[in-house]
DNA sequence: TTGCACTTACGAAAAAAATCGTACACCTTT
DNA sequence: AAAGGTGTACGATTTTTTTCGTAAGTGCAA
């Protein structure tokens, strides 16, 4: 049984990212930073308000109790939304070959060596846990 | 001077992947792909007809005029949305750290030999191509 | 010619998403 | 006690997105 799980809309990923970067969180939290990225026009509080109360009965945020307030978070992880993400891209746009989106992704995106070198340790890394 | 290209919404994203797909296309022939797919319920051929327009008059999509019909095709190419929404995630999610991507990416998902290798090849052609 | 089958355009209705006003409760400070 | 600041809840409005009905043009075959 699927826990019922809508897939959040652009205004609501936006809200995902704060909370993941910000760990729990109150709408007042939220909201600051809301303003502080000033993406277009000033949102107001009880905008926030009532989007992340929407979130929490679409099962997008669980919440708890503290004091007066509120505390939100997410209930899928920014590890597992990225997985989903790339997991997706996989399928859908690299045929399910996912060396061929690691090429793609240091073809062009001017990796520096450092970084190369972490891979190549990390595929190491990988025969020697698991090797053939 | 951008060229005015809002980000596309859920629904114009199916039909993007769908021309990203099939190529440039007439409203027909996405409609029906989307038919196909079904996911949910079936969606009328003006809709996808006006879906399309709107997503021309938002500089999502081309078209020219083909006898009697237009054939449409995305303004932005399936690589380039790609590589954006991957720049993007490297930024937001891995502090500009490709290879933390490429580590997370290959840690959970279960990646074949063959995938590996084939990294791994790629990673000394790009040594060779450009040695330090 | 008449009638399909196909197309586009366009307005407007329907549905979904986002915003906000207002009421009300609880503290603290004055 | 009154005032001010903080919080929630919730209905209603506004805006955006999605859907579709209708009109009208074109080509083709009966």
């Amino acid at each position: 049984m699927m826990p019922e799980r809508p897939k959040p809309t652009q205004r609501e990923m936006t809200i995902l990212k704060i909370l993941w970067k910000l760990g729990p969180a109150t709408v007042r939290q939220v909201h600051d930073k809301l303003i502080a990225q000033q993406t277009g026009k000033p949102v107001g509080y009880t905008t926030a308000l009532k989007m992340m109360q929407v979130m929490h009965e679409k099962g997008l945020l669980e919440r708890k109790l503290d004091g007066i307030s509120h505390i939100y978070k997410p209930t899928i992880s920014e590890e597992e939304n990225v997985r989903q993400v790339l997991d997706n891209m996989i399928q859908t746009t690299f045929k399910g070959s996912s060396s061929k989106l690691v090429m793609q992704l240091l073809g062009n995106h001017d990796t520096s060596q450092e970084e190369l070198d972490e891979i190549r340790n990390f595929l190491d890394q990988l025969d020697n846990d698991a090797p053939k």
